[in-house]
DNA sequence: CCACAACTTGCGTGACACGCATATAGTGCG
DNA sequence: CGCACTATATGCGTGTCACGCAAGTTGTGG
Protein backbone atom coordinates (compact mmCIF):
# COMPACT_ATOMS: atom_id res chain seq x y z
CA UNK A 1 0.00 0.00 0.00
CA UNK A 2 2.38 2.61 1.14
CA UNK A 3 5.03 3.46 -1.66
CA UNK A 4 7.47 4.21 0.47
CA UNK A 5 7.40 0.64 1.71
CA UNK A 6 8.83 -1.07 -1.84
CA UNK A 7 11.43 -0.08 -4.05
CA UNK A 8 11.80 1.79 -6.97
CA UNK A 9 10.84 -0.46 -9.98
CA UNK A 10 7.90 -1.60 -7.47
CA UNK A 11 6.61 1.96 -7.41
CA UNK A 12 6.80 2.23 -10.71
CA UNK A 13 4.81 -0.42 -11.30
CA UNK A 14 2.17 0.40 -9.17
CA UNK A 15 2.08 3.49 -10.73
CA UNK A 16 1.82 2.53 -14.46
CA UNK A 17 -0.37 -0.35 -13.34
CA UNK A 18 -2.70 2.84 -12.12
CA UNK A 19 -2.54 4.97 -14.52
CA UNK A 20 -3.84 2.12 -16.83
CA UNK A 21 -6.63 1.36 -14.49
CA UNK A 22 -7.58 5.26 -14.48
CA UNK A 23 -7.32 5.47 -18.20
CA UNK A 24 -8.86 2.71 -19.20
CA UNK A 25 -12.14 3.28 -16.47
CA UNK A 26 -12.15 7.32 -17.83
CA UNK A 27 -12.07 6.13 -21.34
CA UNK A 28 -15.00 3.61 -20.54
CA UNK A 29 -16.99 5.79 -19.00
CA UNK A 30 -16.85 8.48 -21.59
CA UNK A 31 -17.91 5.89 -24.13
CA UNK A 32 -20.79 4.39 -21.97
CA UNK A 33 -22.31 0.93 -21.51
CA UNK A 34 -23.05 0.48 -24.73
CA UNK A 35 -20.04 1.82 -26.27
CA UNK A 36 -16.80 -0.82 -24.98
CA UNK A 37 -16.30 -1.69 -28.00
CA UNK A 38 -15.13 2.10 -29.38
CA UNK A 39 -12.35 1.92 -26.67
CA UNK A 40 -9.63 0.92 -28.01
CA UNK A 41 -6.70 -0.72 -26.52
CA UNK A 42 -4.30 1.87 -28.29
CA UNK A 43 -6.35 4.61 -26.30
CA UNK A 44 -6.22 3.56 -23.29
CA UNK A 45 -2.48 3.22 -23.51
CA UNK A 46 -2.02 6.58 -25.19
CA UNK A 47 -3.73 7.82 -22.42
CA UNK A 48 -1.85 6.04 -19.63
CA UNK A 49 1.62 7.40 -21.43
CA UNK A 50 2.57 3.63 -22.48
CA UNK A 51 2.84 1.75 -25.49
CA UNK A 52 -0.02 -0.92 -26.30
CA UNK A 53 2.34 -3.69 -25.92
CA UNK A 54 3.11 -2.45 -22.27
CA UNK A 55 -0.56 -2.15 -21.87
CA UNK A 56 -0.84 -6.25 -22.66
CA UNK A 57 2.00 -6.62 -20.07
CA UNK A 58 -0.31 -5.21 -17.01
CA UNK A 59 -3.51 -6.50 -18.23
CA UNK A 60 -4.59 -9.17 -20.52
CA UNK A 61 -8.09 -7.81 -21.47
CA UNK A 62 -9.35 -4.41 -21.55
CA UNK A 63 -12.25 -6.06 -18.75
CA UNK A 64 -9.45 -6.75 -16.66
CA UNK A 65 -7.41 -3.03 -17.22
CA UNK A 66 -11.15 -1.44 -16.68
CA UNK A 67 -11.47 -3.06 -13.23
CA UNK A 68 -8.58 -3.04 -12.20
CA UNK A 69 -8.86 -0.05 -9.54
CA UNK A 70 -11.82 -1.85 -7.67
CA UNK A 71 -10.05 -5.23 -7.74
CA UNK A 72 -7.60 -3.69 -5.55
CA UNK A 73 -9.38 -1.57 -3.48
CA UNK A 74 -11.43 -5.19 -2.75
CA UNK A 75 -8.57 -7.19 -2.44
CA UNK A 76 -7.88 -5.46 0.81
CA UNK A 77 -11.13 -5.95 2.58
CA UNK A 78 -9.08 -8.89 4.96
CA UNK A 79 -6.48 -6.77 5.78
CA UNK A 80 -8.62 -3.88 7.28
CA UNK A 81 -11.03 -6.19 9.12
CA UNK A 82 -7.43 -7.59 10.86
CA UNK A 83 -7.21 -4.45 11.80
CA UNK A 84 -10.41 -3.71 13.92
CA UNK A 85 -10.05 -4.37 17.83
CA UNK A 86 -10.47 -8.21 18.87
CA UNK A 87 -12.91 -7.82 21.24
CA UNK A 88 -15.50 -6.73 18.43
CA UNK A 89 -18.17 -8.74 17.74
CA UNK A 90 -17.95 -10.17 14.28
CA UNK A 91 -20.94 -8.37 12.95
CA UNK A 92 -19.63 -4.41 14.29
CA UNK A 93 -16.26 -5.51 13.10
CA UNK A 94 -17.30 -6.62 9.40
CA UNK A 95 -19.92 -3.90 9.47
CA UNK A 96 -17.43 -1.21 10.18
CA UNK A 97 -14.68 -2.53 8.27
CA UNK A 98 -16.42 -2.35 5.49
CA UNK A 99 -18.21 1.04 6.04
CA UNK A 100 -14.33 2.14 6.39
CA UNK A 101 -13.01 0.60 3.12
CA UNK A 102 -15.91 1.72 1.03
CA UNK A 103 -16.82 4.80 1.62
CA UNK A 104 -13.38 6.57 1.95
CA UNK A 105 -14.06 8.03 -0.66
CA UNK A 106 -17.37 7.10 -1.82
CA UNK A 107 -17.44 5.21 -5.23
CA UNK A 108 -17.44 6.86 -8.29
CA UNK A 109 -20.98 6.32 -9.62
CA UNK A 110 -20.55 6.53 -12.98
CA UNK A 111 -17.79 4.31 -12.74
CA UNK A 112 -19.93 1.73 -11.00
CA UNK A 113 -23.08 1.88 -12.74
CA UNK A 114 -20.52 1.74 -16.17
CA UNK A 115 -19.26 -1.76 -14.86
CA UNK A 116 -22.71 -2.92 -13.36
CA UNK A 117 -24.30 -2.57 -16.50
CA UNK A 118 -21.87 -3.85 -18.97
CA UNK A 119 -22.20 -7.88 -19.17
CA UNK A 120 -17.98 -8.23 -19.89
CA UNK A 121 -17.26 -5.75 -17.21
CA UNK A 122 -19.62 -7.26 -14.44
CA UNK A 123 -17.95 -10.90 -15.02
CA UNK A 124 -14.62 -9.25 -14.66
CA UNK A 125 -15.79 -7.03 -11.62
CA UNK A 126 -17.17 -10.35 -10.02
CA UNK A 127 -14.14 -12.88 -10.28
CA UNK A 128 -12.24 -9.97 -8.75
CA UNK A 129 -14.75 -9.30 -5.99
CA UNK A 130 -14.46 -13.23 -5.41
CA UNK A 131 -10.60 -13.30 -5.26
CA UNK A 132 -10.86 -10.76 -2.41
CA UNK A 133 -13.41 -13.71 -0.20
CA UNK A 134 -10.40 -15.92 0.42
CA UNK A 135 -8.11 -13.26 2.68
CA UNK A 136 -11.94 -12.05 3.84
CA UNK A 137 -12.11 -15.28 4.84
CA UNK A 138 -9.08 -15.60 6.43
CA UNK A 139 -9.53 -13.05 8.72
CA UNK A 140 -12.80 -14.35 9.72
CA UNK A 141 -11.57 -17.53 10.73
CA UNK A 142 -9.08 -15.92 12.66
CA UNK A 143 -11.48 -13.75 14.03
CA UNK A 144 -13.60 -16.11 15.51
CA UNK A 145 -11.53 -19.48 16.04
CA UNK A 146 -12.45 -21.71 13.25
CA UNK A 147 -10.19 -23.20 10.18
CA UNK A 148 -11.04 -21.72 6.70
CA UNK A 149 -9.38 -24.48 5.05
CA UNK A 150 -12.09 -26.61 7.39
CA UNK A 151 -15.29 -25.15 8.49
CA UNK A 152 -17.60 -23.97 6.04
CA UNK A 153 -18.69 -20.55 8.14
CA UNK A 154 -16.05 -18.45 7.65
CA UNK A 155 -15.74 -19.03 3.58
CA UNK A 156 -19.57 -19.03 3.26
CA UNK A 157 -20.17 -16.05 5.12
CA UNK A 158 -17.16 -14.37 3.49
CA UNK A 159 -19.02 -14.75 0.38
CA UNK A 160 -22.44 -13.70 1.86
CA UNK A 161 -20.63 -10.74 2.95
CA UNK A 162 -18.86 -9.84 -0.90
CA UNK A 163 -22.83 -10.51 -2.07
CA UNK A 164 -24.11 -7.84 0.71
CA UNK A 165 -21.62 -5.26 -0.74
CA UNK A 166 -23.15 -6.36 -4.43
CA UNK A 167 -26.08 -5.72 -3.72
CA UNK A 168 -25.95 -2.57 -1.78
CA UNK A 169 -24.02 -1.22 -4.40
CA UNK A 170 -26.36 -1.90 -6.95
CA UNK A 171 -29.47 -0.91 -4.46
CA UNK A 172 -27.47 2.29 -4.18
CA UNK A 173 -26.83 3.04 -7.84
CA UNK A 174 -31.14 2.87 -7.96
CA UNK A 175 -32.38 6.08 -9.45
CA UNK A 176 -34.28 7.77 -6.90
CA UNK A 177 -32.29 6.50 -3.81
CA UNK A 178 -30.70 8.96 -1.86
CA UNK A 179 -29.63 7.16 1.75
CA UNK A 180 -25.91 7.57 2.07
CA UNK A 181 -23.93 3.88 1.03
CA UNK A 182 -22.93 3.44 4.86
CA UNK A 183 -26.09 3.26 5.34
CA UNK A 184 -27.50 0.50 2.96
CA UNK A 185 -23.78 -1.26 3.56
CA UNK A 186 -25.27 -1.65 7.24
CA UNK A 187 -28.75 -2.78 6.26
CA UNK A 188 -27.36 -5.42 3.78
CA UNK A 189 -24.73 -7.11 5.91
CA UNK A 190 -27.04 -7.25 9.09
CA UNK A 191 -28.96 -9.53 7.01
CA UNK A 192 -26.13 -11.87 6.75
CA UNK A 193 -23.63 -11.56 9.32
CA UNK A 194 -24.00 -13.20 12.98
CA UNK A 195 -22.51 -12.01 15.90
CA UNK A 196 -20.71 -15.10 16.47
CA UNK A 197 -20.51 -18.73 14.52
CA UNK A 198 -22.90 -21.44 14.77
CA UNK A 199 -22.30 -24.02 17.74
CA UNK A 200 -20.33 -21.80 19.73
CA UNK A 201 -19.99 -23.54 23.51
CA UNK A 202 -19.85 -20.18 25.14
CA UNK A 203 -17.71 -20.85 28.71
CA UNK B 1 -37.50 -26.03 -20.38
CA UNK B 2 -40.33 -28.64 -21.89
CA UNK B 3 -39.07 -29.41 -25.63
CA UNK B 4 -43.07 -29.67 -26.11
CA UNK B 5 -43.86 -26.20 -25.21
CA UNK B 6 -42.46 -24.62 -28.23
CA UNK B 7 -42.78 -24.45 -32.01
CA UNK B 8 -40.34 -26.20 -34.23
CA UNK B 9 -37.56 -23.11 -34.60
CA UNK B 10 -37.43 -22.92 -30.59
CA UNK B 11 -36.51 -25.96 -30.28
CA UNK B 12 -33.85 -26.44 -33.14
CA UNK B 13 -32.68 -23.68 -31.51
CA UNK B 14 -32.17 -24.83 -27.98
CA UNK B 15 -30.84 -28.31 -29.26
CA UNK B 16 -28.26 -26.31 -31.19
CA UNK B 17 -27.44 -23.83 -28.26
CA UNK B 18 -27.00 -27.49 -26.04
CA UNK B 19 -24.74 -28.84 -28.55
CA UNK B 20 -22.57 -26.26 -28.69
CA UNK B 21 -22.44 -26.06 -24.92
CA UNK B 22 -21.21 -29.79 -24.64
CA UNK B 23 -18.92 -29.59 -27.15
CA UNK B 24 -17.56 -26.77 -25.47
CA UNK B 25 -17.45 -28.05 -22.43
CA UNK B 26 -16.18 -31.26 -23.36
CA UNK B 27 -12.93 -29.85 -25.56
CA UNK B 28 -12.28 -27.72 -22.50
CA UNK B 29 -11.89 -30.52 -20.15
CA UNK B 30 -9.77 -32.15 -22.31
CA UNK B 31 -7.44 -29.24 -22.91
CA UNK B 32 -7.28 -28.76 -19.30
CA UNK B 33 -7.26 -25.74 -17.09
CA UNK B 34 -3.65 -24.96 -18.84
CA UNK B 35 -5.13 -25.28 -22.14
CA UNK B 36 -7.99 -23.49 -23.15
CA UNK B 37 -5.85 -21.25 -25.47
CA UNK B 38 -5.98 -24.50 -27.55
CA UNK B 39 -9.58 -24.85 -27.90
CA UNK B 40 -10.38 -23.14 -31.06
CA UNK B 41 -13.62 -21.69 -31.68
CA UNK B 42 -13.42 -24.01 -35.40
CA UNK B 43 -12.91 -27.15 -32.98
CA UNK B 44 -15.76 -26.34 -31.03
CA UNK B 45 -18.41 -25.25 -33.73
CA UNK B 46 -16.96 -28.54 -35.58
CA UNK B 47 -17.65 -30.75 -32.63
CA UNK B 48 -21.01 -29.52 -32.96
CA UNK B 49 -21.62 -29.89 -36.10
CA UNK B 50 -22.50 -26.31 -37.05
CA UNK B 51 -20.10 -23.85 -38.44
CA UNK B 52 -17.68 -20.96 -36.97
CA UNK B 53 -19.98 -18.40 -37.86
CA UNK B 54 -23.29 -19.76 -36.46
CA UNK B 55 -21.35 -20.72 -33.00
CA UNK B 56 -20.84 -17.06 -33.00
CA UNK B 57 -24.55 -16.72 -33.20
CA UNK B 58 -25.38 -18.41 -30.16
CA UNK B 59 -22.31 -17.14 -28.06
CA UNK B 60 -19.69 -14.10 -28.26
CA UNK B 61 -17.01 -15.77 -26.44
CA UNK B 62 -15.76 -18.96 -25.53
CA UNK B 63 -16.35 -18.88 -22.06
CA UNK B 64 -20.16 -17.75 -22.74
CA UNK B 65 -20.48 -21.21 -24.97
CA UNK B 66 -18.28 -23.36 -22.42
CA UNK B 67 -20.60 -22.18 -19.36
CA UNK B 68 -23.76 -21.90 -21.24
CA UNK B 69 -25.14 -25.47 -19.27
CA UNK B 70 -24.03 -24.38 -16.14
CA UNK B 71 -25.81 -20.71 -16.83
CA UNK B 72 -28.83 -22.74 -18.18
CA UNK B 73 -29.22 -24.73 -14.92
CA UNK B 74 -28.65 -22.01 -12.20
CA UNK B 75 -30.83 -19.50 -14.39
CA UNK B 76 -33.70 -22.13 -12.95
CA UNK B 77 -33.39 -22.06 -9.14
CA UNK B 78 -36.31 -19.32 -8.37
CA UNK B 79 -38.64 -21.56 -10.21
CA UNK B 80 -37.38 -24.62 -8.64
CA UNK B 81 -37.86 -22.59 -5.52
CA UNK B 82 -41.22 -21.69 -6.45
CA UNK B 83 -42.45 -25.07 -6.41
CA UNK B 84 -42.09 -25.58 -2.81
CA UNK B 85 -44.71 -25.95 -0.34
CA UNK B 86 -45.68 -22.18 0.56
CA UNK B 87 -45.82 -23.00 4.56
CA UNK B 88 -42.39 -24.28 4.15
CA UNK B 89 -40.14 -22.00 6.31
CA UNK B 90 -37.97 -20.20 4.04
CA UNK B 91 -34.64 -21.89 4.86
CA UNK B 92 -36.07 -25.51 4.92
CA UNK B 93 -37.57 -24.57 1.36
CA UNK B 94 -33.98 -22.80 -0.05
CA UNK B 95 -32.32 -25.89 1.25
CA UNK B 96 -34.56 -28.87 -0.25
CA UNK B 97 -35.12 -26.81 -3.81
CA UNK B 98 -30.93 -25.65 -3.93
CA UNK B 99 -30.44 -29.76 -3.32
CA UNK B 100 -32.81 -30.95 -5.34
CA UNK B 101 -31.31 -28.59 -8.36
CA UNK B 102 -27.92 -29.40 -8.28
CA UNK B 103 -27.99 -33.32 -6.83
CA UNK B 104 -29.83 -34.59 -9.53
CA UNK B 105 -27.86 -35.40 -11.34
CA UNK B 106 -24.24 -34.52 -9.28
CA UNK B 107 -22.47 -31.86 -11.05
CA UNK B 108 -19.34 -33.20 -13.48
CA UNK B 109 -16.68 -32.60 -11.22
CA UNK B 110 -14.25 -32.31 -13.83
CA UNK B 111 -16.39 -29.18 -15.28
CA UNK B 112 -16.56 -27.75 -12.21
CA UNK B 113 -13.28 -28.16 -11.69
CA UNK B 114 -12.22 -26.74 -15.16
CA UNK B 115 -14.39 -23.88 -14.68
CA UNK B 116 -13.31 -22.77 -11.36
CA UNK B 117 -9.86 -23.03 -11.81
CA UNK B 118 -9.81 -21.16 -15.33
CA UNK B 119 -9.86 -16.40 -14.50
CA UNK B 120 -11.24 -16.32 -17.60
CA UNK B 121 -14.09 -19.16 -17.24
CA UNK B 122 -14.71 -18.31 -13.68
CA UNK B 123 -15.64 -14.62 -14.30
CA UNK B 124 -18.36 -15.91 -16.79
CA UNK B 125 -19.81 -18.80 -14.39
CA UNK B 126 -19.97 -16.13 -11.84
CA UNK B 127 -22.02 -13.78 -13.62
CA UNK B 128 -24.32 -16.66 -15.12
CA UNK B 129 -24.84 -17.53 -11.45
CA UNK B 130 -25.51 -13.84 -10.74
CA UNK B 131 -27.91 -13.54 -13.11
CA UNK B 132 -29.77 -16.15 -11.62
CA UNK B 133 -30.23 -14.15 -8.23
CA UNK B 134 -32.90 -12.26 -9.55
CA UNK B 135 -35.25 -14.37 -10.16
CA UNK B 136 -34.34 -16.12 -6.89
CA UNK B 137 -34.59 -12.97 -5.06
CA UNK B 138 -38.22 -12.36 -6.50
CA UNK B 139 -39.13 -16.08 -5.25
CA UNK B 140 -37.81 -15.29 -1.82
CA UNK B 141 -40.03 -11.89 -1.93
CA UNK B 142 -42.50 -14.19 -2.98
CA UNK B 143 -42.57 -16.02 0.09
CA UNK B 144 -41.80 -13.97 2.17
CA UNK B 145 -43.94 -11.04 1.78
CA UNK B 146 -41.26 -8.51 1.20
CA UNK B 147 -40.33 -6.56 -1.76
CA UNK B 148 -37.20 -7.68 -3.99
CA UNK B 149 -37.43 -4.03 -5.45
CA UNK B 150 -37.58 -2.15 -2.02
CA UNK B 151 -36.40 -4.49 0.72
CA UNK B 152 -32.38 -5.12 1.18
CA UNK B 153 -33.86 -8.96 2.79
CA UNK B 154 -34.86 -10.72 -0.32
CA UNK B 155 -32.09 -9.66 -2.80
CA UNK B 156 -29.28 -9.85 -0.23
CA UNK B 157 -30.23 -13.30 0.81
CA UNK B 158 -30.48 -14.11 -2.77
CA UNK B 159 -26.83 -13.49 -3.11
CA UNK B 160 -25.90 -14.98 -0.09
CA UNK B 161 -27.65 -18.13 -1.22
CA UNK B 162 -25.56 -17.70 -4.63
CA UNK B 163 -22.44 -17.61 -2.86
CA UNK B 164 -22.44 -20.61 0.05
CA UNK B 165 -23.41 -22.61 -3.54
CA UNK B 166 -20.17 -21.18 -4.67
CA UNK B 167 -18.49 -22.29 -1.58
CA UNK B 168 -20.14 -25.62 -1.17
CA UNK B 169 -19.27 -26.56 -4.73
CA UNK B 170 -15.37 -25.11 -4.40
CA UNK B 171 -15.24 -27.57 -1.14
CA UNK B 172 -16.91 -30.66 -2.54
CA UNK B 173 -14.18 -30.75 -5.15
CA UNK B 174 -11.32 -30.52 -2.76
CA UNK B 175 -9.09 -33.45 -2.78
CA UNK B 176 -10.43 -35.64 0.26
CA UNK B 177 -13.53 -34.62 0.69
CA UNK B 178 -15.95 -37.49 0.93
CA UNK B 179 -19.03 -35.65 2.04
CA UNK B 180 -21.89 -35.94 -0.12
CA UNK B 181 -22.83 -32.73 -2.35
CA UNK B 182 -26.17 -32.57 -0.57
CA UNK B 183 -24.60 -32.59 2.66
CA UNK B 184 -22.09 -29.76 2.25
CA UNK B 185 -24.68 -27.84 0.37
CA UNK B 186 -26.94 -27.63 3.69
CA UNK B 187 -24.29 -26.91 5.88
CA UNK B 188 -23.37 -23.90 3.92
CA UNK B 189 -27.03 -22.74 3.49
CA UNK B 190 -27.66 -22.77 6.80
CA UNK B 191 -24.88 -20.64 7.60
CA UNK B 192 -27.03 -18.11 5.72
CA UNK B 193 -30.03 -18.54 5.06
CA UNK B 194 -32.78 -16.95 8.06
CA UNK B 195 -36.18 -19.46 8.99
CA UNK B 196 -37.97 -16.28 8.43
CA UNK B 197 -36.93 -12.48 7.72
CA UNK B 198 -35.72 -10.03 10.15
CA UNK B 199 -38.14 -7.34 11.75
CA UNK B 200 -41.20 -9.95 11.32
CA UNK B 201 -43.75 -9.16 13.88
CA UNK B 202 -45.47 -12.95 14.73
CA UNK B 203 -49.38 -13.24 14.97
C1' DC C 1 -49.03 -23.01 -52.47
C1' DC C 2 -46.89 -18.79 -51.61
C1' DA C 3 -44.96 -14.83 -49.28
C1' DC C 4 -42.55 -13.86 -45.19
C1' DA C 5 -39.59 -14.46 -41.21
C1' DA C 6 -35.94 -16.94 -38.86
C1' DC C 7 -31.82 -19.22 -39.24
C1' DT C 8 -27.35 -20.81 -41.34
C1' DT C 9 -23.25 -20.05 -43.78
C1' DG C 10 -19.05 -17.98 -46.27
C1' DC C 11 -16.31 -14.02 -46.76
C1' DG C 12 -13.93 -9.90 -45.43
C1' DT C 13 -12.32 -6.73 -41.82
C1' DG C 14 -10.57 -4.51 -37.77
C1' DA C 15 -8.86 -5.49 -33.28
C1' DC C 16 -6.67 -8.11 -29.97
C1' DA C 17 -3.41 -11.09 -27.10
C1' DC C 18 0.97 -12.71 -27.02
C1' DG C 19 5.78 -14.66 -28.41
C1' DC C 20 10.20 -12.98 -29.58
C1' DA C 21 14.05 -9.88 -29.97
C1' DT C 22 16.00 -5.56 -28.63
C1' DA C 23 16.72 -1.26 -26.07
C1' DT C 24 16.54 1.05 -21.64
C1' DA C 25 16.36 1.76 -16.70
C1' DG C 26 16.97 0.20 -11.87
C1' DT C 27 19.86 -2.78 -8.51
C1' DG C 28 23.62 -4.72 -5.98
C1' DC C 29 28.45 -5.83 -5.50
C1' DG C 30 33.40 -5.22 -5.63
C1' DC D 1 32.22 4.79 -8.89
C1' DG D 2 31.68 1.47 -12.46
C1' DC D 3 30.16 -2.96 -13.94
C1' DA D 4 27.52 -7.08 -14.46
C1' DC D 5 22.72 -8.41 -13.90
C1' DT D 6 17.83 -8.27 -13.78
C1' DA D 7 13.47 -6.20 -14.56
C1' DT D 8 10.79 -3.51 -17.52
C1' DA D 9 9.42 -1.03 -22.04
C1' DT D 10 8.82 -1.19 -26.81
C1' DG D 11 8.35 -2.69 -31.90
C1' DC D 12 7.12 -6.18 -34.97
C1' DG D 13 4.95 -10.34 -36.66
C1' DT D 14 1.42 -13.91 -36.13
C1' DG D 15 -2.65 -16.62 -35.29
C1' DT D 16 -7.33 -15.99 -33.48
C1' DC D 17 -11.34 -13.94 -32.68
C1' DA D 18 -15.92 -11.36 -32.97
C1' DC D 19 -18.90 -9.45 -36.02
C1' DG D 20 -21.03 -6.85 -40.22
C1' DC D 21 -22.80 -8.02 -44.64
C1' DA D 22 -25.02 -10.53 -48.21
C1' DA D 23 -26.40 -14.57 -49.99
C1' DG D 24 -28.74 -19.31 -49.55
C1' DT D 25 -31.83 -22.49 -46.72
C1' DT D 26 -35.46 -23.88 -43.65
C1' DG D 27 -39.62 -23.26 -40.89
C1' DT D 28 -44.33 -20.57 -40.40
C1' DG D 29 -48.83 -18.80 -41.44
C1' DG D 30 -52.30 -17.17 -44.52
Amino acid sequence: MNDDAMDLRARNRQATREAIGHAALRLAIEQGPNGLALVRVHDIATAAGVSSRTYNNYFSSRAEAICALQADQSRSVGETLRSRPADEPLDQAVIAAVIELYTNPEPDRAGLSMIMSTPELEGEALRAFTMAEGPLAEAIAARTGTDAGRDLFPTVTAAAVAGAIRVAGRHWLTPGNTAPFATILRSALSCVVPAAPPNQTPP
